[in-house]
RNA sequence: GUGACCAUAGCUCAAUAGGUAGAGCACCUGGUUGUGGCCCAGGAGGUUUCGGGUUCAAAUCCCGAUGGUCACCCCA
């Protein structure tokens, strides 16, 4: 019986990894350097708590997207399906609205949707979630952005855009989504079903239809931009002023929206070329009603997800090369029984004082065990044969030149390190 | 959930007009006694995704299931 992975579940290979250590190892670097710290809310929760996050007109409760089941005691429970709805309840939970505000938290982990697979798209994806609660100037929307910029700069993406709207507040967007229905109400009956669905159930969502027929007519439709109340509108033009001043390539999109309901004002994604039809690289917003919705004080929030998967796709369509990852930099080889005995002991000391070593097993002749450390690109391949045991001393082989030279047994362990990491070609 | 295309070795792919499967890469072993990479030789690895059907005979034709890919839906 062989077995395969579920239906848009994915294994990450060890090749896979070269890609995956160079964002994750940038992404918490970037973190660090922005103030926020990591939160990791469990991956189960209970089933309300996401659906009191979402409301009614997201996907993943309208098509049945959580996977959800029975706890043994009848609690129905969920795998997450998205950051946010957690790390606000771990946040008022644990009280961390008392922190100094803002508080910036940061998440890492994998996130489930039962959703149809297709380019960019799996069951299980890992984001890296950011969130600024407790402030609502725009500058803490401007860092939110900053941080997903710097990430995607800082791995050598080109020609990204980040896509820029604002869609108002529970006082504008109410008159605006009217106008917006009124406005293809006069048009209902030439729209295609699919939007005439949406302008039932999610009238917001037509914005960002495929269909030409609907876009034909979205030229000329409301944008919820001109429809910002005072505050709102102060609130936008202030944060495009900050992009502005810091030279940050951007387009405003009166046709961008957003998946999840709580977002206000402020809603941004950033788009790459590279993944079909699920362009975007990250998504986010502000959400000011969201602590409170989970039993919170008011608390306005901004935050972003970004997912990893789909930038590792990118990364390999536009050709960037990670780092290679680090492999054992020392390989102790050894001839006859004796020789394995202090073979054991070098590769134990050379670990100990933090050095990547291994050491071949059974007692296969040097050329195989030479032949071992070629393939698993060892620097250094410490031999220790007979004569090297009798005369107390290692016989070290540089890999990518063939030069050898001799090192005392008792200075093995200091060579090492003189020569770990090695000099790098020039 | 809807639709289109696809499914042969770990990977990339072959297999004349239906006649029970091959190559390259990768992997393992050797090319003598203590030296890798190149080269050479050999080896292992497939119930041709699975289940039915047609046929003397199916990787090949038909039906179904499963999975993959891409698009819709939706989203990272």
């Amino acid at each position: 019986m062989r077995f395969q992975t579920l239906k848009g579940f994915n294994d990450i290979l060890p090749d896979d990894f070269r890609y995956w250590r160079f964002v994750l190892s940038k992404a918490t670097e970037l973190t660090d350097r922005f103030g926020f710290m990591q939160i990791d809310p469990p991956i189960l929760e209970e089933t309300r708590l996401f659906l009191r996050g979402l409301q009614e007109g997201s996907a993943v409760v309208l098509d049945k997207e959580l996977y959800s089941f029975d706890d043994h005691d009848g609690t129905n429970i969920s795998l997450r399906p998205e950051f946010t709805a957690g790390v606000m309840r771990a946040y008022v939970e644990n009280g961390l609205h008392t922190y100094p505000k803002p508080v910036r938290l940061f998440s890492i982990g994998p996130l489930f949707r039962h959703e149809k697979p297709q380019a960019g798209r799996f069951r299980q994806h890992v984001q890296l979630n950011a969130e600024l609660l407790g402030e609502e100037d725009a500058a803490a929307d401007l860092e939110i952005m900053q941080l997903a910029y710097s990430l995607y700069h800082e791995l050598g993406f080109q020609g990204l855009t980040f896509q820029l709207n604002s869609i108002g507040c529970s006082q504008c967007r109410p008159p605006y989504i009217q106008a917006l229905v009124d406005y293809f109400q006069v048009h209902y009956s030439a729209l295609p079903a699919v939007d005439q669905r949406r302008l039932r159930v999610n009238p917001l969502r037509v914005l960002d239809t495929k269909e030409k027929a609907t876009r034909a007519l979205l030229a000329d439709a409301p944008r919820s931009i001109d429809y910002l109340c005072a505050d709102c509108a102060q609130h936008f033009q202030t944060l495009t002023g900050y992009l502005g001043d810091l030279d940050f390539a951007y387009e405003v999109n009166p046709r961008l929206v957003r998946g999840f309901d709580y977002y206000v004002r402020t809603v941004f994604e950033v788009w790459g070329s590279e993944l079909g039809a699920q362009n975007a690289l990250c998504g986010g917003g502000r959400y000011d009603g969201l602590v409170e919705s989970v039993g919170g004080p008011p608390t306005p929030g901004v935050g972003v997800g970004i997912g990893i998967e789909r930038i590792v796709l990118s990364l390999r369509a536009q050709g960037i090369e990670p780092p290679a990852l680090a492999h054992p930099q020392f390989m102790t080889l050894h001839r006859g029984a004796a020789a394995k005995k202090k073979a054991v002991q070098i590769t134990h000391q050379l670990r100990q004082a933090g050095m990547p070593a291994t050491m071949p097993f059974g007692s296969r002749s040097l050329k195989s065990q030479l032949k071992a450390a070629n393939r698993s690109h060892v620097h250094y391949a410490l031999i220790l044969g007979e004569d090297e045991l009798a005369q107390g001393i290692v016989t070290v082989r540089d890999m990518t030149t063939g030069e050898q030279s001799e090192v005392t047994l008792a200075d093995i362990v200091s060579w090492a390190q003189a020569h770990w990491p090695p000099p790098t070609d020039a």
